[in-house]
Order: C-alpha cells, then sequence, then structure tokens
DNA sequence: TTCCTTGCAAAACTTTTGCATTAAA
DNA sequence: TTTAATGCAAAAGTTTTGCAAGGAA
C-alpha cells in the first residue's frame, strides 16, 4: 500500500493543531493512504521494518491523540486489542469470524426502519454495527 | 438481587454437560438471576464478598466454560475489558458513554429494511449493534 | 484410583505513564 | 530559549497458563 504524501499529512495535521512531527506524519501517511483497520502493534512493525525510529509508547500516544482529534476512529470489536480505523466517515462493518478481517459496510448498505428510542434525558451519540461472518457451509 | 436457586444452577450445567462444582455453582447462581452485564473482576469480588472461597483463575476459566457452551455471552463494548451478559436470547445494546452502563435492546425494538449482502462463502453468523448515548444537552 | 477442577503465582499481552533526552517553533 | 514530543523502561490492567493440591466419580 502507497503511502499517502507526507507533505499532504504534514498540512492535514497542522490543520488539526498537531504539531507535523516525523513520527505522527509517518504514522498519518501510513495509516490515512487508505481506508484500513491497523493494530498499534501493526503500525510499530510496519513502520519499523520500512526504517523508521519509533517507539511504541509514540505510537499509542499518537494513535489517541489522532483519535481524539477525529483523525481516525478506534474500534472494539473482539475483545483482544483495539484497531484504528482510518475511515472516519460513518459506515459499519463486517468481522470475519474466522480470519478476524474488517471490512467496511457503507452506510447507504444498511437500513434501520426502526430503532428504540434513547431512554430519558439522553440522545444517540452514534450506532456501531458489527455483522459476524462465517464460512458458508 | 437475589441469586438464583443454586439447585436450578446444578440442573442447567449438568444439562449442558458441565460438572456442577461449587464455584461454577455460585458463578451461574449470580449471574444466571437475571438479566445482567458483569465484568470477572466483579463477579469475583462479589462473590467474595458473598464469603465464597474462589480465585481469579476460576472465575475466567468458568466464564469462558459457559460462554463456549452458550450459557452467557461475551461482549466487546469497549476495549477496556469483557463483559458478560447473562441473557443469551438475540438482543442488542445501549451503552451509555458516560456511566459505562449497559441496557438491553430487545429485537422487537429494531428492524433493518435494509441489510447488506454477505461476501460470497460466508454467512451472517450474528449482528452485533451498540448505541452508545450521550447525556442530552 | 482416575480424572477433572481449583488456587496460587507467574507469565503473557495490551496499553499507559514517569522521566530524562531530543526535537520543534 | 521555551515548550512540547520522543524513547525507554517500568508500571498498570486484564486475561491466560503451569503446576501442585484438592475434590468428585
Amino acid at each position: 500500500m502507497e503511502p499517502q504524501a507526507p507533505a499532504a499529512c504534514e498540512q492535514r495535521l497542522a490543520h488539526c493543531g498537531i504539531r507535523p512531527t516525523a513520527q505522527r506524519v509517518r504514522i498519518a501517511s501510513l495509516l490515512l493512504s487508505a481506508p484500513q483497520h491497523l493494530s498499534a502493534e501493526q503500525i510499530l512493525a510496519q513502520l519499523r521494518s520500512a526504517g523508521a525510529r519509533i517507539s511504541k509508547a509514540t505510537v499509542y500516544n499518537t494513535l489517541n491523540l489522532f483519535a481524539a482529534h477525529g483523525l481516525i476512529r478506534q474500534l472494539s470489536v473482539d475483545g483482544s486489542r483495539a484497531w484504528f480505523d482510518s475511515n472516519v466517515d460513518p459506515h459499519y462493518h463486517f468481522h470475519d469470524l474466522e480470519s478476524g478481517a474488517l471490512i467496511d459496510v457503507p452506510v447507504p448498505s444498511v437500513e434501520f426502519s426502526r430503532l428504540p428510542p434513547p431512554p430519558p434525558g439522553t440522545e444517540v451519540a452514534g450506532i456501531d454495527l458489527v455483522i459476524r461472518l462465517r464460512k458458508k457451509m
């Protein structure tokens, strides 16, 4: 997967008020190159094998920072670890139970004809939908 | 919350092919007394403060065993820890982002008028829906 | 006796944090 | 120069595992 142009990432970070350090730009460049789902460990491994000098702490700190600024979205799909989704537009997910793969499901392919009213004093902040998949027999 | 009659739990476990040991019956008795969502740590604390002699390892082993037999369901709602749901009938959840509380949403209160076809070679194994709630302003 | 279960401690894993060093503005 | 970010190691939190001891059949 081609990393996104570092210059574009730099601008995007600066636009969010995030100081575009070398490590942050590399993470952004990797993650924002296409819609994808990566774990912190995967990001660390990919950057290091590409020759980057970066620590685990910085990866976690940066991912949390990006998520807080809405650049990425943190998913809780299986209990094992967090997945970071570079697609922050509203969408849902297929989750292949065998491979663990996550596949984006665009909003228009799901339609709710009925939803429960939120409890009094609350409003809906978001809807997470995960469609679990198994191999067809 | 009243624990369910231990005798009924014993029968239920035996019916699943699970040997009804003292610790397992206590966990079942606590968890299956009503539809609820508990963490392993909460279960351990409640049983111990009720005078039970039980270890953390046994709580985890037992919860995994129960989940494997379909007696309970493990939820991934926030990344922090697993929640064990004593309601194994199909249903969805509200998740209060402020308090962390989980509230069951019965199946009939949600209706899908459109769902995406599962990718070739796969079929839908289940649908997890979490409606995140924030305080209304 | 034989097999399974438990408890304890240690290990495994993911994520966070403290602090000295380094880089950015 | 001043402030913020990084790296490392250690800590924290959750869950799993190895193994000796205990309990059920």
